[in-house]
DNA sequence: AGTGGCAAAAGTGTATACACTTTGCTGAGC
DNA sequence: GCTCAGCAAAGTGTATACACTTTTGCCACT
């Protein structure tokens, strides 16, 4: 059960004066909150495909990984089963959550209400300042779809929707965006979505187009459409419909 | 400043097994987690005005009070500040939140974009059923507010959205709902909204009239104009605007 | 060979110990 | 009398201890 004597090393990552050597508390020594780091590296894990849905995440490995305590695993945690990005079960411990197709369909029901409204908003309030950072974020979305790089992608095409929340200045419906945004790339990992990076950048090109030209009614319809597209290019039917069919799949 | 400690001790309904004189763990003995009825007592008070804004939640005293550990508390701290209901400083401990001006206009935002959408779809897919629960629950609400029982009515103007959302069938609709009309409850308390319950509660009457006609138009309208009454009813402006001109008025 | 059951191992749930931080108070210095 | 250093009390942050639960693997029994 892994030697606690590890912790003592004073190596430890690049950090300055933090590293203490000693094996008590000496809070407030990272940077952010452990829990926060955890919690930021688990959620990263998830959304760039290393963590399969169904995973079991044990208290006490992921505590030795990053040399600390079950307690600050077990917040982050926590905080990730609010998200819906982990699952909980009393005594059985954590996974990786493997979102329904009901879940799925309710998760892009309430983004589709949100951003409709958004960017209906961001038509009329964005100011050329915002046009530009948005054909900024778009110039590195293309170059990651470009190089292929999957995690960074996936990232970008899911911050395009949660920068558009901030340009309007509105934290709390960032954060709301934010949450759904995570689940859905989980949702889109569970159901390997058919949808092509391309495409999304593109859809996202379009979006901006329309509120350059402060044109709120073809702005709304693309942003419909584009998720729309997402998630009906989700396989959500066939998806292990019952375990006896897969056993026996002559019957 | 107000003694927080004392408002604490009302809390606590009678529970007859759980506070068990033994000192160690007894996991699953209560009905539900601990932390969770610690959370929900601590939510309730605060919407129910029995905890008023600034109160420090110092955690050994809220440990004291519910006969559990300090490790259960700072849990439900945890994910009370995650709904925004309390804040958390480090080193500094938590107290109940008070939300800004500015936080005020954006959850309202928030809500006005979620609930238009919300009751739009409501008009074409409730069914009558579902329309006379939404009766019963008018009825619910205007005996709160015949009765003049202030935490009952809060609740249930408050659930009347809720309910809303669970009606769609969409239990992520639902939850993000719940968070905001809790923060809304908070602000309201905060700035003293001069807004009357029996206003609150003819316009969810006229809401409701809407839905039954299936009036979409109408619901969305009637439904705006109670959102935005809420908000004007605030006294957003005065408050505090800065500290000078509060401590040298005749400036 | 297959099955039921028991015991050890692994893992979760809660309490507690202890280091560190903040805060409020007291007393020495001016 | 006022100020500020420094100390004590209160409170937070993290680790660890320990009780309980679930899982796993093994063995006796059929």
């Amino acid at each position: 059960m892994a030697r606690p004597a590890t912790q003592l090393q004073v190596i430890r990552a690049g950090r300055p004066a933090a590293a203490r050597a000693g094996n008590k508390a000496s809070p407030a020594d990272t940077t952010q909150s452990s829990t926060h780091r955890i919690a930021d590296s688990i959620t990263t894990a998830i959304v760039e495909r290393r963590l399969m849905p169904g995973t079991k995440l044990a208290e006490q490995k992921i505590a030795d990984i990053f040399k600390v305590s079950r307690t600050l695993v077990r917040q982050a945690l926590n905080q990730l089963s609010r998200d819906k990005l982990v699952t909980l079960e009393p005594a059985r411990g954590a996974r990786v959550a493997e979102p329904s197709v009901e879940e799925a369909r309710q998760v892009f029901e309430v983004r589709n209400m949100l951003e409709a409204a958004m960017i209906k908003r961001a038509a009329t309030e964005l100011t050329p300042a915002h046009i530009a950072e948005l054909r900024a974020h778009l110039r590195d979305e293309q170059a990651a779809v470009q190089r292929t790089d999957v995690p960074g992608r996936t990232r970008l095409l899911a911050d395009f929707h949660v920068v558009l929340a901030q340009m309007l200045g509105n934290e709390a419906l960032a954060h709301i965006l934010r949450d759904l945004v995570s689940r859905c790339s989980l949702i889109a990992l569970m159901y390997q979505s058919a949808h092509s990076a391309e495409h999304s950048f593109e859809e996202h090109v379009a979006i901006v187009n329309a509120l350059e030209r402060r044109d709120a009614k073809a702005a709304v319809k693309l942003m419909e459409e584009h998720l729309h597209h997402v998630e009906r290019n989700l396989r959500l039917d066939p998806r292990v419909p019952d375990l006896e069919s897969v056993l026996l799949p002559g019957r």
